[in-house]
DNA sequence: GACACACTCACGTGGCGTTAGCGTGG
DNA sequence: GCCACGCTAACGCCACGTGAGTGTGT
């Protein structure tokens, strides 16, 4: 039983393993996933018999599997296969993840080095002081987003909306980004932007008028890039509980000298801002 | 019950997320695993209890975590923060690391370049020839190397081992690694790598005298690198069934221009060898 | 009957997110 | 009694490896 005559060019699992450079596991995994299903499988062994067409379509896999494609996109990939053009346009989209990948492994090599420059300077400390914002009326934009890198992207969503909602910048402006989320997030927090205006407006589409009510804050100065978040973060947290305060609502940066008014990160100045009440 | 007054000045694990910017989940995952232990869990809630000095732990914590150690590192790394020495030197392995992953998605972006270009070119056809190997005495080195790139290591520890073996290499010997694994590994395969030489001798050490029997083979020979290995697999995996025969043994290799002769990679040629059996 | 090979579960890795179900502080 | 917040426990993701236990082809 098993083997039938007809199955003399079919090859077995181990041997398309070997000619295809592809452990048994993962052809085993292919097949359960749809990426390169057996042309046949023996119904008294359940042996997984491949036939010798297979081989290119094996071949093929393996060079996308070896450039980092995952089982899912192979599943897409393996029908496209004699599709130049589709293919083109999968290997350029994969490329531009893989660039992706090598610009955060490339951020986190700068990192290093930073941190082992870092080492050697003394750590300088940061000053923590009390302060009452006086209610503003904002124009306001909130949105998540996938990193907090990105917050730039609702900085020209707020600009691109304030004409059509008729608000008027205030003279010199304040820039604040709000952090809504009750605790820290990795991935997609919830940021709103606001920038002082003259006077209240009807809120349009995305951009919204809020009036922001007058808030006892501690507030920490940031200068330079957001590396040096960490250290402001840790003065504002031993600050506030030693002087008798407790933590009231969302934190919020004011850009005193942003990215967009200098490029230079070294000339930044962020003041981080943490609600208190006295408690 | 719960909170006392002396807890007054202990964070909660949220206040702690907001402050050192790591989420909830990841503070009680680096608990369970001996990064940052709470300074004090209430008995009767389970509530994790920070102190205000944990801030600067959890700020160095998330630094070095943003840069990528994983759990393990940082467990090690927390109780050495304040020894600049011993930071450097975790942080100097740690940028090898990285170094190594950027090359390896360097590669995979060079594979992806590869493979757009292959598309345009028309896939030549590898032809096969039967041929019987001869009997022939080698000196051999075998064992499982990190992957198959590091086979180089094999070939330098062969020769560094064949004066004391008293081995003396053929006239133009051939170069040869057979690999020995039963099906395909991703990592860690076993390769022998064998030299032609004159006469036998006494193994010793690593480098073992082996006397090779008579083999039929099925050729492909693979002019170039190492990426076009599919295409040669391929056409040996059809070529052996349609032609009557059954595979008999490990594969291997026959370098006729190998890396060590020329270091361009186009000019390279190989002999992919394939055992077979009329069957 | 030995032995290589095939099969099917199913768990481990690692850095997170995401429930679900339940207790607590104010 | 409501609500934000905390707790534990466990599953999901992904590309693999590594078994354990069992059947098959020669």
């Amino acid at each position: 039983m098993g083997m039938t005559p007809s199955d003399e060019h079919l090859l077995r699992i181990g041997d398309l393993s070997r000619l295809s450079m592809i452990s048994v596991r993962m052809l085993r995994h292919y097949d359960e996933h749809g990426v390169l299903r057996p042309t046949r499988v023996d119904p008294d062994s359940g042996y997984r018999l491949y036939s010798s067409a297979q081989l290119r379509t094996a071949a093929r896999v393996r060079e996308l599997r070896d450039v980092g494609l995952g089982v899912a996109e192979l599943a897409r990939c393996v029908p496209l296969l004699d599709d130049a053009d589709a293919m083109r346009e999968v290997l350029a989209e994969h490329r531009l993840r893989l660039e992706t990948e090598a610009g955060t492994v490339a951020d986190r090599i700068r990192g290093v080095d930073h941190l082992i420059t870092a080492l050697e300077e003394p750590l300088m400390s940061i000053e923590i002081t009390h302060r009452t914002v006086p209610a503003r009326t904002v124009a306001s934009l909130r949105d998540t987003i996938p990193t907090y890198a990105d917050e730039g992207l609702l900085w020209q969503r707020l600009m691109v909306g304030l004409p059509a909602a008729g608000a008027v910048p205030a003279e010199d402006p304040r820039s604040v980004a709000v952090f809504h989320d009750p605790d820290h997030v990795e991935a997609g927090p919830d940021v709103e932007v606001q920038l002082d205006v003259v006077g209240p407006f009807a809120s349009d589409g995305e951009v919204a008028c809020v009036e922001v009510p007058e808030q006892e804050v501690a507030v920490g100065v940031l200068r330079g890039s957001y590396d040096g978040i960490s250290e402001v973060m840790e003065a504002l947290g031993r600050w506030v509980p030693e002087n008798g305060y407790t933590f009231a609502g969302p934190m919020f940066n004011v850009y005193v000298v942003s990215p967009q008014e200098d490029h230079d990160p070294s000339r930044w100045v962020t003041e981080v801002c943490m609600p208190v009440t006295r408690g």
